[in-house]
DNA sequence: TTGAAAGCGCTAACAC
DNA sequence: GTGTTAGCGCTTTCAA
């Protein structure tokens, strides 16, 4: 059992409640010489007070949940790691919440969420039925790559991002370009399969959908979706992903195929992990603001919770680039003759 | 404000005792129509029990730390998704804290998961003062990656992965190995340089104390570290690095010199990290295992809070294993005449 | 089968 | 400048 505050009025020989004003440094004056006595107890003693109670009296918690897919995937750990930055120095503590990609455990922690009164949430949605729930429980909540309505959302301009890569591919040479996407109503996703689609339209290239496929946002389901395309009679020259994991899991696969990036075929990525500068080749990918989302995300969130008024709808759409490195160029030969 | 029980027992027109007998199934029983009654109230006002008061009230808070240098680390990401996992399967709340590598920043953290009466922690440590703190704190701890005495401890079995590699390499014809190892004095690093060191000894391979090198243990410190190396009069024909993330920079910066893995030097990393087998070339590298350490972790500690009585001292070395993939082989033609 | 009430450790309003 | 005390929302013992 810890010591609580009352052994140490009584050591010190003063009211509980100048232990708090001592503690708290307020919100009342301390006479010196108490305030001395108070804190020699406390040393004495080995006091620390506790949080639960504080917060059960206070009515705040001064906690954030944080609900992301899976930390382990260093897109997300990433954000993780910047929203319990700025969390701490605010005196925020973080719960961590892995959904798994999840939508009952991601429910369940919403629930968890609320019980344990945390006092916001920054939440990158499996389900946006999460996120309505949190509204229900009135629980301040800031969503991260997702749009969803009546909420705060930040969010990378995916849209411009699919356009980006699908312009410069195209600028290149290729006409035939893959898009594997994550799968899910995610609209992060949508998005940039929009731009991809539209700016293909815009060139006049059909829009093939065999080229567009469909799946987990995670390393192997990258390079089990390279091995499908790899099997269509006329193969893509270039494959954009939906993230930089997915992609590198492409270029394995293109390896093992023997084919080589880019001379054979191109990759294209998205989010410019760390990871993504130094594999081989080095990644062409697009450039998310994920530094400026977390942290923009975690001071709203706390600007919010410190009662300032942000009116709704709120919808921060952060610039994205395109980042050229070593594993896009033109397409082989035959495939430009092809399309000539 | 959330509805609380005293408003659910008023509309439910019973006592708030009864209400908590409903809410916990217990201890005590409630007639099958009392509990309807006040099933419907909680329905109808939504209430949901707060576990800042129960916490309060029973002593527990049902709470874990988890003390990790960065989550943006696919490693330590891996890890904290495996301790949320167990914890959440088990009624535990993870509370997420990145040291940094930063000493005062995880005695901060020790402080919080203190004052917040966590009932267990989980940490691999920036420096051994923070498991004496938690220790001091009465808060009941695991320590990864790290041997303390009189702590509960699971590491890898670093020293074996130390020798393996560099038996592997010799074996291999290599006689100029590096290794690149993490600084600080972590005894997961040392150990492993132990056995790099102990295998060239016996060996009758001079060390050269040019070829180890202490640095960060991240992927653009690797990659420095390994320019370093290539500064040396004779470079190194082989690099062990001390983990895959460094590894990876490693290659990168060979890659950078115009010279090819594992043509010209091969690189050995550690961890076995998912992305390893995805890059080119695939790494070759030492399996840890962090699944079960994470998991052992998680069920120790469980077991301890659930009052099970595990005796002191607690070390669980977890066997490693060296997979052979492609960024390692035979030193050059050159290196190997040198040597003979 | 149920109600009343003490108390977990703390803050802050009220008294002096 | 300091002490007293009423709760915060809950669990659980003691009574009825």
């Amino acid at each position: 059992m810890p010591v609580t505050r009352k052994a140490v009025a009584r050591r010190a020989a003063v009211s509980e409640a100048t232990v708090s004003y001592v503690v708290n440094n307020g919100p009342r004056p301390v006479a010196p010489e108490t305030r001395a006595r108070v804190l020699q107890a406390i040393e004495e003693l080995g006091y620390h007070p506790s949080d639960v109670a504080r917060s059960l009296r206070k009515q705040r918690t001064s906690t954030i949940g944080l609900i992301v897919p899976d930390t382990a995937n260093p897109f997300y750990g990433e954000i993780a790691r910047i929203i319990e930055n700025v969390g701490y120095a605010n005196g925020y503590t973080v719960i961590l919440c892995n959904s798994n990609l999840d939508a009952e455990r991601e429910a369940s922690y919403v629930n968890l969420l609320r019980t344990r009164r945390v006092e916001g949430a920054v939440i990158i949605p499996t389900t946006a039925e999460s996120v309505a729930a949190l509204r229900a429980a009135e629980i301040c909540t800031i969503v991260l790559e997702y749009e969803i309505e009546g909420a705060y959302c930040l969010v990378a301009d995916d849209y411009e991002g699919g356009r980006l890569v699908t312009r410069y591919l195209l600028d290149l040479g290729h006409r035939r370009i893959a898009c594997i996407t994550r799968a899910g109503d995610k609209t992060s996703s949508q998005k940039r399969v929009e731009g991809y689609r539209d700016v293909l339209r815009a060139a006049g290239v059909a829009l093939e959908t065999d080229l567009i496929l469909e799946t987990e946002p995670e390393i192997a389901a990258g390079e089990a979706a390279a091995f499908r395309l790899l099997e269509h009679a006329e193969p893509p020259t270039a494959i954009f992903a939906h993230n930089d994991t997915m992609a590198i899991g492409v270029m394995s696969a293109l390896r093992k195929r023997g084919l080589r990036v880019p001379e054979d075929v191109s990759v294209v990525g998205f989010d410019d992990i760390v990871q993504a500068a130094y594999v081989n080749p080095s990644l062409t990918t697009v450039a998310h603001p994920k530094q400026r989302m977390g942290e923009q995300a975690a001071y709203l969130l706390i600007d919010l919770l410190r009662g300032q008024h942000v009116p709704l709808p709120y919808t921060a759409v952060l610039d994205v680039s395109l980042i050229e490195r070593e594993s896009s160029g033109p397409p082989p030969a035959a495939a430009r003759h092809r399309k000539a």
